[in-house]
RNA sequence: GCCCCCGUAGCUCAGUCGGAUAGAGCGUCGGUUUCCUAAACCGAAGGUCGCAGGUUCGAAUCCUGCCGGGGGUGCCA
């Protein structure tokens, strides 16, 4: 056993990373490759337990053929590990426990109160990471549905640049395709000319939805007869399935499909069917004059709005001057919503960015013979997976495949990427698959791809979150709601403070858009990304519970600290006033704030911004704790309350810092 | 037909690639304000982790089957 010193010259660090490390060593004695059970050292799930516990005993014992108690205090013998813990103790069947020795704690608190990053050591090999997200499509307003694509990839970028890796966002966006069709049909031929001088992203978005509904129209009136057919069907068939599921429960099953399929297509009583749906948009086209006016003078529209598209990629001169013209209308419009968000991107590189190229990789493919013709198509064909991987169309156009393939090379051969994450919808989960398959063919060998997949927003009736009437919520809408409700907590809220109100209307105005903003941004990332999860006005802006606002509410109360004991943080953070730690709250509150880096490195392992969220909640609930148990301003002697001054603006600052990494803000008064 | 995801407290969800007595928030019930923001804190009740097998010292977690829900599926992205 070595001796134990006084802790000097001591660096912030990540603790578990260096009890990682420590055991790696020991476990040098017992195996070859110590990696995989040095990770087992984990923050104890019960503090009876210590502060973090060790589980590579059992497992190294069970190989080794050794009792596994015998072998976890063999273990601890060989760790060199007294400098940071008090002497580990071995419980159960063979778990180490280990406990921070406090002096050694207290001098790490005080040494990240010291450290610009709060303890975040950058990665010794910085990655270069692309990060595809939001990717909205140009001319559409964008909707709820590009909200988690956006609040999780931004959030994803700080904190892996916060790791100290090169992160470049990009925002691929489709600027390529269909919709530019239907607005270049829409200007030539409907366009509202005053409209268009005022508003022009206004108009053009009318003529999008204007062009979509009649080309829409069309395939309605046709599916539906074939619907009502199909609905007639099933009714025919289900009584037959029903005797057969009777006499034989295997055929179930099948019942169940028929029925569901019923369901679908004649709806339920608080949801209308596919049919009704259809009827709807039928009839909506026919009961306004000017639709129907429309549909009767271009009947031909669906096929003339391919044409549009069509020339357009063919390089014909007039569609590409609308398009250059529209283009960057269109983006300026989407970039009023990224900066209300908060969010930004390195590179805007859409899909016409790619279009020069895709010839290229079509023949590429096709002279490795990775793509061949099937159908008149050409397919790449991936072993195991039945569907093709379609570069390009029987009719020559190329797809969204193409462009992505396009889009990996360029990101390995110009931006040098090392890892490129597609932060995208569950739903293309087998695009993906297909995506990176196929570019593993085609040689994209060094370079980690990762669909970060995430669940659909559904509605407080489980359905995907849609407004009354059916249509998907615009986001900037969103947002307005969001930061109108916002309003009206700030203002009880300021208006019942003991003290009187203390908040001027500007800066009720202001904490309601960051309130309201961080509550939308908090709702989405605090659920695991996999999970579709119901979206709740009430949940949201709770003033209790897992909430951006209660995160933001502890961070103004230590800004109301502070303003009332007259300290100015600059000049605390000079005075290098010294953390003691001497009540339990004190001590787990100073605990979580070492923690800080491994939050970081968990959203990193598996790009998942929830643990994050759970981190900073857990250290606000310690601080609200703290703040009941440790009188601050009135604390028994100086010492102690510049102690407790420096803790709670040094929780402060973890929890502004944690929050920004979730593009979240915070106001010192709310 | 084939493929993928999900099923954990009344509700909404976590659960750190197999670890100790399964956690949190909301809601419910009870308590706390001469005291730094009660937008807070403390406590209680609440579970067959969909079901049945299997793998092993040990399973919500891994494997198989079944039940239930959702999604996708050769020329939209």
């Amino acid at each position: 056993m070595q001796s134990v010193g006084f802790v000097h010259n001591h660096h912030a660090m990540n603790i578990l990373a260096e009890l990682r490390s420590r055991f790696s060593k020991a476990l040098d004695e017992f195996t070859d490759d110590p990696e995989p059970f040095a990770e087992m050292v984990r923050p104890a799930q019960d503090p009876r337990f210590g502060d973090f516990q060790a589980n590579c005993a059992m497992p190294l014992a069970k190989r080794a053929g050794a009792n596994p108690r015998d072998l976890a205090q063999q273990l601890v013998d060989e760790l060199d590990i007294l400098d940071l813990c008090d002497p580990p103790e071995v419980a159960g069947p063979g778990f180490i426990n280990l406990r921070l020795r406090d002096d050694w704690l207290e001098a790490e608190v005080n040494a990240i109160g010291l450290d610009e990053k709060l303890g975040v050591v950058p990665a010794e090999k910085p990655r270069k990471y692309v990060v595809d997200f939001s990717s909205p499509n140009v001319a559409k307003p964008m909707h709820v549905g590009h909200l988690r694509s956006t609040v999780i990839g931004d959030a994803l970028c700080r904190v892996l640049r916060a790791l100290g890796h090169d992160v470049t966002s990009d925002n691929h966006i489709g600027d390529w395709g269909t919709q530019f069709g239907m607005i270049i049909y829409g200007y030539k031929h409907f366009l509202d000319h005053s409209a268009y001088q005022q508003d022009p992203v206004g108009e053009l978005a009318r003529l999008y939805r204007f062009v979509n509904t009649l080309c829409d129209y069309r395939g309605a009136k046709e599916k539906l007869p074939h619907l009502e057919d199909r609905l007639d069907e099933l009714k025919r068939q289900l009584p037959e399935a029903q005797a057969e599921a009777k006499a034989d429960k295997s055929h179930r099953k099948k019942v169940k499909r028929i029925e569901s399929e019923i369901r679908d297509l004649s709806g339920t009583g608080e949801r209308s069917g596919e049919i009704e749906q259809t009827r709807s948009r039928i009839q909506a086209v026919e009961s306004d004059p000017a639709l129907r006016e429309a549909i009767q003078s271009h009947p031909e529209i669906a096929r003339l709005v391919r044409d549009e598209t069509a020339k357009l990629h063919a390089g014909d001169e007039e569609n590409n001057r609308l398009w250059d013209e529209f283009l960057p209308q269109c983006i300026a419009a989407l970039e009023r919503v990224y900066e209300r968000l908060g969010v930004s991107f390195d590179l805007t590189l859409g899909e016409s960015h790619y279009q020069p190229q895709l010839a290229a990789v079509v023949d590429d493919l096709a002279s490795r013979k990775l793509a061949v013709e099937s159908d008149g198509a050409m397919c790449v064909f991936i072993e195991g997976n039945a569907a093709p991987f379609i570069v390009r169309k029987s009719d020559g156009a190329f797809t969204y495949a193409t462009t992505d393939l396009a889009t990996i090379r360029y990101r390995i051969d110009e931006l040098g990427a090392d890892a490129i994450l597609y932060v995208v919808d569950a739903r293309q989960s087998e695009h993906f698959d297909l995506l990176f398959a196929a570019a593993r063919k085609w040689g994209c060998l060094d370079v980690e791809l990762t669909h970060v997949t995430f669940g659909t927003v559904m509605g407080e009736d489980g359905r995907p979150f849609k407004t009354r009437a059916g249509d998907v919520v615009g986001l900037e809408s969103l947002l307005d709601q969001a930061v109108a409700q916002a309003r009206k907590i700030v203002d009880a809220n300021d208006d019942a403070k003991p003290g009187g109100a203390e908040l001027d209307d500007a800066s009720r105005a202001q904490v309601a858009e960051v309130v309201g903003i961080g509550g939308i941004k908090y709702a989405d990332l605090h659920h695991n990304r996999d999970s579709d999860y119901i979206f709740s006005w009430e949940k949201m802006l709770a003033k209790n519970g897992d909430t951006a606002t209660y995160m933001q509410y502890a961070y103004a109360r230590i800004g109301g600290i502070l303003r009332k004991g007259g300290v100015d943080r600059e000049q605390l953070r000079s005075a290098g006033e010294r953390i003691r730690l001497i009540e339990p709250a004190e001590r787990a509150l100073a605990l979580q704030i070492c923690r800080f880096p491994e939050a970081l490195e968990a959203v990193a392992a598996e790009y998942r911004p929830n643990q994050l969220t759970q981190y900073l909640f857990e250290t606000a609930n310690l601080l609200s704790t703290f703040y009941e148990q440790c009188p601050v301003l009135k604390a028994e002697d100086d010492s102690t309350r510049n102690s407790r001054l420096a803790l709670v603006d040094l929780t402060g600052r973890v929890i502004q810092y944690g929050l920004s990494l979730l593009g979240i803000g915070t106001c010192e008064q709310m």
